[in-house]
DNA sequence: TGACAAAATAGTAATCGTTACTATTATTAT
DNA sequence: ATAATAATAGTAACGATTACTATTTTGTCA
């Protein structure tokens, strides 16, 4: 029952994320931000991010690597993780209820959905030099 | 080049997590372990579980929601994590290439692996009354 | 307009899982 | 047994995230 307010840190901070498609953390995101606005404060950040993503406007996508990352695409897909430069990107496939049944059959019970998450070296690092793996900022 | 030693608390561990088909978490371990050395410590339990992950005789399974749970099948498998019990329970498919092709195809580059971890409701669960949820001692 | 209520903020402290450090103890080769 | 060194218990440090609080911003309504 709490009206929501506006507020620029919370538009800013989805209008940032819009331009992204390599879903970063919430780090990086303040980061960001605070180019524009120099003391946002990285509480605030993560309070939006979470805000944001209970109103179904973003989605917070786990890859295992125990950090979150967010997501402006609300469309269902998977995520591939490169090994070397650490960003995510969207991979394109349809989710699939096969792999829901399968393991549906081989647990005996009802399975709802899955996580999956690809791995590899994206297209930029497998042309790069091993030089600039470093490249934290992107993650 | 460092030899390895024998200890106690690490067979201790070792074989505890023989036992349990439900990849519990270091602490959950942690607090097993104490029953028979009242004083072994965490960093102990972590040190031990890393090691045993590196020899290749335990696997440490990241399911998503960032924690680390601890396997000693390591043959390759997925999981399945049940939203009621929150237990982490094997599932017994043969990891797919086929995936990893598919990806592969969507984004242009190579795929060499994924992370995939099913959810929804366990057998115990879905047949226990919901008052049970709450058995956090078991995750 | 302006004043009031509610929501959002910045800044900071607290929490949680995990890792690092250090002095002591246990294991193993000689 | 002794000496070398790995492993330990205990504690401190860490990074990501959440919680708290006093202040500021937003929206409503007279």
């Amino acid at each position: 029952m709490k009206a929501l307010k506006y507020s620029r840190q919370r538009e800013s901070i989805e209008a940032f994320l819009k331009t992204r498609c390599d879903h970063p953390t919430a780090d990086v995101i303040y980061n960001n931000i605070r180019l524009e606005y120099p003391n946002i404060s990285l509480g605030t950040v993560y309070r939006n991010l979470s805000l944001l993503a209970g109103l179904g406007r973003i989605n917070i996508v786990n890859c295992g690597d125990g950090v979150e990352h967010f997501d402006s695409d609300t469309t269902p897909h998977y995520h591939f993780k490169c090994k070397q430069c650490g960003r995510i990107l969207d991979v394109r496939l349809t989710p699939s209820c096969q792999l829901n049944e399968l393991a549906s059959e081989a647990l005996g019970c009802s399975v709802t959905g899955h996580l999956l998450v690809f791995e590899g070296i994206c297209k930029e690092c497998s042309t790069k030099a091993p030089a600039d793996v470093h490249h934290v900022d992107t993650l």
